[in-house]
DNA sequence: ATTTGTTTACGAAGATATTCGTAGATGTTC
DNA sequence: GAACATCTACGAATATCTTCGTAAACAAAT
């Protein structure tokens, strides 16, 4: 999941590029690093450009798609399948500003809009 | 995950109680569900009383504290540490009943007086 | 008391995850 | 082009997960 939001981040990047970042905040040899781009390649969670000795590497699964997924499954898995629960729970132990939370307001009214 | 859900809905039970719950859902052996909670007690997620024969399980950690540690690790990784981020995402992909929002709503008002 | 059924304990097989060393290929520099 | 650095590929060691089969302990029923 890091490798994932560091390349959603930068956009595509070498294994140097990422191992670099990484590095900042987990102990990892490079070569781990470039293993786990080539395991996750094979799985078609990257893509890669391999024209040039240095590959470069890309995700290849969309970070709204992912974290949809790996949401609706802690909602089910964690939160008895209650999106509500999650969210009430989210808000009560990560202080929001009051500008994040009337972002959220905003849209909750355009749910509500758009359920109409 | 689904074994913790069960504990915290029913309370205390026995392995063959979680076991049929979790077969209503799940495919697995009897002897499966007995390893994993044994598992689960060796590594304290689960407490039991083992003065009669059939033991006697109950999860060892509340769900609150659960929930808000798979949900910090969820926000870090995942959604780049944003909670506002995920609630959106939340949000916007499982649908809540107009009760639900209202719900919500009154939540994050009451998050904004406490700030204060 | 012997059979029958339920429960736990043990261990093992297979799958997957995690980490990295080493070798060979490919550039780069003098 | 020889020496050096960098990168990929390969594979292996270890750990962890996942699933059960089997045996022993125990209880209930005949």
């Amino acid at each position: 999941m890091e490798i994932l939001g560091i390349l959603w981040e930068r956009g595509a990047s070498t294994v140097r590029e990422v191992h670099e970042k990484l590095a900042e905040t987990k102990e990892a040899g490079y070569t781990t690093t470039l293993k786990l781009m080539q395991i996750m390649y094979e799985k078609g969670l990257l893509s890669r450009d391999a024209s040039s000795k240095t590959h470069v590497y890309a995700a290849a699964v969309s970070q709204q798609e992912t974290q949809q997924q790996l949401l609706s499954k802690m909602i089910d898995t964690v939160f008895g399948g209650s999106a509500t629960q999650l969210v009430m729970q989210a808000l009560g132990h990560h202080k929001s500003s009051d500008e994040e939370l009337d972002q959220i307001r905003k849209y909750l009214n355009d749910i509500e809009k758009q359920q109409r």
